[in-house]
DNA sequence: TGACCGATGAAT
DNA sequence: TTCATCGGTCAT
């Protein structure tokens, strides 16, 4: 995939272990009510299969209120509130039905990271996007854009993009899903380790399996 | 209707 | 390592 521009439904339409290390290097692009155009690059995910997963919201075809959009068709926005203080942004992934989505844990700022230094109230680029909740409120995402089209949407989109080169890409266990018994060991978060901007929690120790 | 529990983050 | 904080989920 050549970076640029929007990538197509197909893209979208993979299944999460597949599409969560391709969107290592896209741009994650969201232009906010107030017409500011917010951007950074991805450099952390994590795969959510559904199914057997247990740590996956749609573990064993569970369907509610909440989870619903996670089985809309691929190429969605899933955002979910936890913790009662944090939003998560999740692309969903596969064909509709399928209930697979792919958590966005962290980006590299690229557009308006003065904006992003106001709405996290902190300077440090590298705490910026570096976590999932940080990076929802550093581009202002919230629950309001839950089931928002990526492929058609002019608030919300991805930006096809590569792992450079010199890069390397890794994956880990997911983070913060111990509960999730053996699955909570499989490798399905990934990251690209040469950058600064990853989740600290667990930033990038544990692991060393390369793709 | 209510108890319990997080796909977290920040402070200690 | 602790805790703030509250919607979702599931058991009554």
């Amino acid at each position: 995939m050549s970076s640029g521009g929007r990538p197509g439904l197909e893209f979208f339409l993979q299944d999460a272990l597949t599409l969560a290390p391709k969107l290592l290097g896209c741009t994650l692009h969201h232009v906010t009510q107030e017409g500011e155009h917010l951007a950074g690059r991805i450099v952390e995910t994590e795969a959510y299969p559904g199914g057997e997963d247990r740590a996956s919201h749609t573990f064993g075809g569970r369907r509610t209120k909440r989870n619903e959009v996670m089985y809309s068709a691929g190429g969605h926005a899933y955002l979910y509130f936890v913790y009662g203080m944090h939003t998560c942004f999740n692309v969903v992934s596969g064909e509709e039905g399928d209930g697979e989505a792919v958590l966005v844990r962290a980006l590299e700022p690229v557009l308006g990271i003065h904006v992003m230094e106001r709405n996290r109230k902190v300077e440090e680029a590298t705490k910026l996007c570096s976590g999932p909740g940080k990076l929802c409120q550093a581009l202002g995402l919230a629950l309001d854009s839950n089931g928002e089209n990526l492929c058609e949407s002019s608030r919300i989109w991805i930006e096809a993009g590569d792992v450079a080169d010199t890069e390397t890409l890794v994956c880990t266990p997911r983070i913060g899903v111990g509960y999730a018994a053996e699955w909570a060991v499989f490798p399905y978060r990934y990251v690209i380790p040469e950058s600064s901007h990853l989740s600290t929690r667990n930033g990038l120790k544990a692991e060393k399996s390369r793709l």
